[in-house]
DNA sequence: TCAGCGATTAACT
DNA sequence: GTTAATCGCTGAA
């Protein structure tokens, strides 16, 4: 079952990031399909959270994605070298999207293998966001994009996730985001301690 | 126009 | 634990 709009433009995102987990994420490029298990996201939560680009209602080339209607892809480049792929969520108007940092793979290893150059074992799986996005074959050509689309969609396999099932910590790698740095706004499924 | 920097990773010591 | 890689975005000039 395919995530409808809907599903998306709920107001809470940090709901919406707990929901994702254990969803189906799927790219099809070049006729190839990869999916994986959402394992880890962020919430991101528009104009007042110092930590989302469109911190304060910026308004930029780059952040002006996440303005729109939820359902819609948010893609960018980080340190010059990593893709981080984000869902937009919430209402037209309002920037919030949440980060997938992790994904546990299923669909077309092979191909996930060889973009990243290397053969998957248990503890290299798609651990990262710059991963996620690469294994998956996602660029900055995919932001923007409807996710209810061919190219990238999620799914619903009917699994439900316990809260026992996941861990809730701040969020990483934002420590200059100050008072908003504190916010439990990631999720993440069955850790590995 | 341009300097400074970042929602990171892998390969080092 | 430390660091190089590497480039688009942002905001100030």
């Amino acid at each position: 079952m395919r995530l409808p709009p809907e599903f998306y433009q709920h107001t809470n995102t940090k709901k919406i990031a707990r929901q994702l987990l254990g969803k189906i994420l799927y790219t099809r490029f070049n006729n190839q399909i990869t999916s994986g298990i959402i394992t880890e996201t962020e919430a991101y939560e528009g104009a007042n959270d110092k930590a989302c680009h469109a911190w304060g209602g910026r308004y930029t080339q780059r952040t002006k994605t996440m303005y729109e209607a939820g359902g819609i892809s948010y893609v960018y480049l980080c340190y010059g070298l990593h893709h981080m792929f984000n869902v937009v969520t919430h209402q037209y108007g309002q920037p919030h999207a949440i980060l997938v940092r992790s994904i546990k793979p299923v669909e077309g290893i092979p191909v996930m293998e060889k973009r990243k150059n290397a053969v998957f074992t248990q503890k290299n799986f798609a651990i990262g966001p710059g991963n996620v996005c690469k294994i998956l074959g996602i660029n900055l050509k995919h932001n923007a994009l409807d996710l209810t689309g061919t190219s990238i969609w999620i799914e619903d396999n009917g699994v439900k996730t316990k809260n026992s099932e996941i861990e809730i910590t701040p969020r990483i790698g934002i420590e200059y985001a100050g008072e908003d740095a504190r916010r439990m706004n990631r999720f993440v499924l069955n850790p590995v301690h």
